[in-house]
Parts: C-alpha cells; sequence; structure tokens
DNA sequence: TAACACTATGTAATAATATAACATTTACAA
DNA sequence: TTGTAAATGTTATATTATTACATAGTGTTA
C-alpha cells in the first residue's frame, strides 16, 4: 500500500498543470500560468515544486531546469530516474525499463560505493527528428 | 591519435583554475577567482566553461550547476559521463567503469532508439561521511 | 601579402533560475 | 484544545546564464 499523499492548494494546482502538458515545464512559465489562480510568486511555485519531487509526482530534468509529471506509477519516490532527451524538439520521456533501474540500483563503484540514488540523462534524436534529418 | 586542443588564453586560466580544485566549482566563484587574471565578466567564464565542456575537458555537474576537470583521461569528449556525488560533503568523483559505460552506450530504449550520449548522477554517503553517522 | 573565415575576446545590459527572511494560517493528531 | 508540522503569503535578493554588439587574434589560401 503506497503511502497517499493529499495534494494542497498550491500543490495541487501546480501539479495538474505540469500533469497536462506534453513537455517539460519551467518554474516560471508554471508561475506565469497560475498567476490567474492566485499564485504570484516564484517562492509558491518552487516550494510547490520541492514537493511533489519529493513525494514522486513530477521529476526535474536537471539539465533543461524543467519538471515533468511522472510517467511511471510506480515511481512513487523520485530515487531512480531515467528519461530520453531529445536534442532537436526537447521532447522528453520518463524510462521504465526494469533491467536498466536493477542495473543502476544494484551498481556499487569501486570503493565499494552503493548508493542511494541516481538520476540518468539520455540524448539523442527522438523518432520523429531522426526521420528529418 | 587524439585531437589536440591548444586552449586560448582564457580557456587555459579556468581550465588551470578547475583541475587543480579539489571539488565541483560554480560559475561564478571561477570568475571570483580569475578576477586577478583579467577576466572581467561572467560571459567570459562562460564562454571557457562551454568550450572546454564541449571538448572534454571538464564536465557540468547538472545537478549542482558546478564545473570539475575530467578524472578520466579516455573521455576527451564527453558524451559519457557519470559521477557519484555525496549528499552530506557534496564531494564529487567521476566513475569511470568499462562494465558500467558499456552498458549505458549500448543502451537501446523500448521503441529502437539508441542515444549518442548520457550523463548519470548517483547519490549516497561517501566513505567518510558513512562512518561519522 | 591580402583576403577570408573562424575563433576568441571585451563590455554592458539583462534574462532566467532560485533562495532568504519573516509573518501568518491551516491541517491534524495527541 | 493545545501543540506541532506543513503550507501559505509577501518582499527582497541571490545565483545562474544569455543577448547584443564591437573588436582582435589565428590560420588558411589566393
Ligand atoms: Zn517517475
Ligand atoms: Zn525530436
Ligand atoms: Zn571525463
Ligand atoms: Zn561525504
Amino acid at each position: 500500500m503506497e503511502k497517499q499523499h493529499n495534494l494542497s492548494k498550491n500543490q495541487k494546482i501546480i501539479f495538474d498543470l505540469i500533469d497536462k502538458s506534453h513537455e517539460p515545464l519551467k518554474a516560471y512559465s508554471i508561475l506565469f500560468n497560475v498567476q490567474k489562480k492566485g499564485i504570484n510568486a516564484p517562492l509558491q511555485v518552487y516550494r510547490a515544486l520541492d514537493k511533489l519531487v519529493e513525494i514522486g509526482k513530477i521529476h526535474k530534468i536537471e539539465s533543461r531546469n524543467a519538471f515533468i509529471a511522472c510517467q511511471n506509477s510506480s515511481c512513487q519516490i523520485s530515487k531512480a530516474t531515467a528519461f530520453s532527451i531529445c536534442e532537436s524538439c526537447e521532447k522528453v520521456s520518463e524510462i521504465s525499463n526494469t533491467k536498466l533501474s536493477k542495473y543502476l540500483s544494484n551498481f556499487t563503484d569501486e570503493a565499494g560505493m552503493k548508493y542511494s540514488k541516481y538520476n540518468l540523462e539520455f540524448f539523442g534524436l527522438c523518432k520523429k527528428c531522426k526521420s528529418k534529418e
């Protein structure tokens, strides 16, 4: 049984916006979009984003400073994330590949260090962009 | 035979600083440190950083907005990078593990997409910080 | 040499991303 | 109902990164 996180008002507004979007959203673009709903300041956005990331409802695409909704229902805590990023159209997809996540979650370095978390970003051309070349 | 990149004046100053550092450096901390050498503006730093990243002499730690020298002589182009990051002391090391890099370089997703580049960041506690717990 | 292309530099202004500090309110369990 | 943690509201500010434009150096080739 997964822990149920009841989103607060601001968290819900911001999550809904990200979830409906088909592309990663940046914090200030989120801010702009929710101003009609009474969210006026960057900090209100960042606080909601922090919480949503913490509980795994969204992920931050570090190389883009942007946020997407988790596309992988089982990934309630964002400790093991992998994404594919098209360098042409900037389409981002979350990769959910059991073998990959097992491989990385069990990865141990030379010094015997085991990691509690990872983030992997793959870059290339998506199908669409590849066919246009 | 690897292509020899003769660094320009600014590139050399900034690379030397990063290379001597035992921790990732942020752009504005670099700027502060090279002002005595005649580099006065953010853009001069960012231009040198961009070039150094492009030729693989340094890497950007995306989750930290910071830069470290490549610790892996064979990685002249930064298309396949992996790092371990201590969440307590912020120590960062570049991982050079042939199996891992082969696994990731050959990774193909469900849709058959192959990637030309990846960046992986592992998080956890380094040896030192673990023993202090 | 002269013409050209390319890379790098210098400088000012500004855009984009993110956090600090403080006051108040809400949710909810002991 | 009282204590505590979480969330909110607001202002100001810090940090990270780029645009725009002018100039200078480097190397190649006609
Ligand atoms: Zn996810
Ligand atoms: Zn694409
Ligand atoms: Zn490297
Ligand atoms: Zn540590």
